[in-house]
DNA sequence: CCACGGATTGGCT
DNA sequence: GCCAATCCGTGGA
């Protein structure tokens, strides 16, 4: 069963201009698409987490707006990349209005189209093991790796060309877990964390 | 299987 | 100077 990507159509502003735990959730079973060298790397967001500078302590908005978060606080529908750990990329997709801080951090996509290019990109080589292909893009930062997005990326407009997402499935309540985040140290009582339950690239259970 | 620690930049206190 | 929205390799059970 080939999914055709070509008949799907680009989530407008408008989906990502409302609140960030209505995104965050609604997310999950659309289509992240990067495209690098021409070629369309395609994959299912099946994990994500919700930040929200106004009242959660773990966001990087938190505190009020820097030239590092800027991205975060603008109008919902950018694409939000920062570093972190002195080696990684992280992306987030930025919601809401402007000046409020919200995002939604991607943490796990299931690929589906150039997988040979996303392993290159990740491994430097094709005919993965088993245990790679499941590392492939579960985690914030093996998904940028995969996907080549970096620096550049921050800022990228998911109306356009380059970074997009593509509605497809919406999935059911009783297919979603719901837990607290991952990997922070504060607000880490926050229920802002949505995966599709059993598929294999979610980051941790 | 699990726990631990190193990598290595740059933002902010 | 401290430490991060992570990942991976190592070493032990």
């Amino acid at each position: 069963m080939t999914i055709q990507i070509n008949k799907l159509k680009k989530l407008p502003n408008k989906f990502y201009q409302r609140e960030v735990l209505k995104v965050a959730r609604e997310l999950l079973g659309k289509i992240f698409i990067r495209v690098y060298n021409g070629k369309k790397l395609a994959g299912i967001i099946v994990e994500v987490e919700a930040y929200d500078g106004s009242i959660d302590r773990a966001a990087h908005s938190f505190g009020g707006m820097t030239k590092r978060t800027e991205v975060m606080f603008a109008e919902g529908g950018l694409l939000y990349v920062y570093f972190t750990y002195g080696v990684h990329f992280c992306s987030n997709v930025v919601t809401g209005n402007k000046g409020e801080g919200t995002a939604v951090l991607l943490r796990g996509i299931e690929p589906i189209r150039n997988i040979d290019v996303m392993s290159i990109n990740r491994f430097n080589k094709n005919n993965l093991t088993e245990k790679e292909k499941r590392n492939l893009t579960s985690g914030p930062a093996k998904i940028t790796q995969a996907f080549n997005v970096g620096k550049e990326e921050n800022g990228t407009d998911l109306t356009k060309n380059k970074i997009y997402i593509l509605d497809y499935e919406n999935i059911s309540d009783s297919d979603i877990v719901i837990t607290k985040r991952i990997g922070i140290t504060r607000s880490v009582e926050l229920p802002w964390r949505f995966y599709i339950k059993d598929n294999p690239y979610v980051s941790k259970k």
